[in-house]
DNA sequence: CGCTTTTGACCAGCGC
DNA sequence: GCGCTGGTCAAAAGCG
């Protein structure tokens, strides 16, 4: 994997992205998700940014869908080693892409728009449509750079996703490289 | 008909 | 207590 820490768009910004994904089975997102407690205060709190390419993208075989089944899986592995539940789980993305709502590969049932005063441009809130899960996700577009959407799941699903079922993925660990860089908080007032 | 989206209203938390 | 803000509810409308 190939890290940046400011990519040739955005040279302004203090925010980080993954400009790159050499080998889309290295992305192991959970990684992410762990290291973050070294970086946040809250600690609940996780984020990671990514390409447009990687998750809207299907030329290098990885897509959001994937990533948030991956997000799943290992989530719910952590959730038993340190006892948190579900709800304590948050997720953020900033995703560059035109598309504010990216095919994970579950249902969501929008439930709400605000506009907020940290951003100019509306937040929206989802539901996971699955009969007793409650995960919940926000989208926004990054009030510095509408070309990304910030996504931020919240809690941990108790199913698989539908596609997760119909492909009956298998292979969900892949090996993680010694260097993959460190996830960069969004920025210091995220949330 | 069932599901989703829209959108104004409502509620809770927080700071003053 | 009051106002502001973010999050949620729920009725109505839309869509396949």
């Amino acid at each position: 994997m190939f890290v940046t820490m400011n990519g040739p768009e955005d040279h302004n910004h203090s925010h980080t992205c993954f400009e790159e994904i050499v080998d889309p089975s290295y992305f192991e997102l959970s990684d992410y998700l762990l290291l973050e407690d070294d970086f946040e205060e809250d600690s609940s709190v996780k984020t990671m940014a990514s390409s447009a390419e990687d998750f809207t993208g299907s030329s290098n075989g990885f897509t959001c869908r994937e990533a948030s089944e991956r997000i799943n899986s290992n989530i719910r592995c952590e959730s038993g080693r340190k006892s948190k539940t579900a709800t304590e789980f948050r997720v953020a993305f900033r995703t560059k892409s035109e598309l504010e709502v990216m095919d994970d590969g579950f249902r969501w049932r929008k439930y709400g728009k605000k506009s907020v005063k940290s951003s100019p441009n509306p937040r929206n809130y989802y539901k996971c449509s699955s009969e007793g899960c409650l995960v919940k996700k926000r989208v926004e577009r990054d009030s510095e750079d509408s070309s990304y959407v910030i996504t931020t799941y919240e809690g941990v699903h108790n199913h698989e996703s539908p596609c997760f079922v119909n492909r009956n993925y298998k292979q969900m660990s892949p090996a993680v490289p010694p260097n993959r860089g460190s996830p960069i908080p969004l920025s210091p007032n995220f949330s």
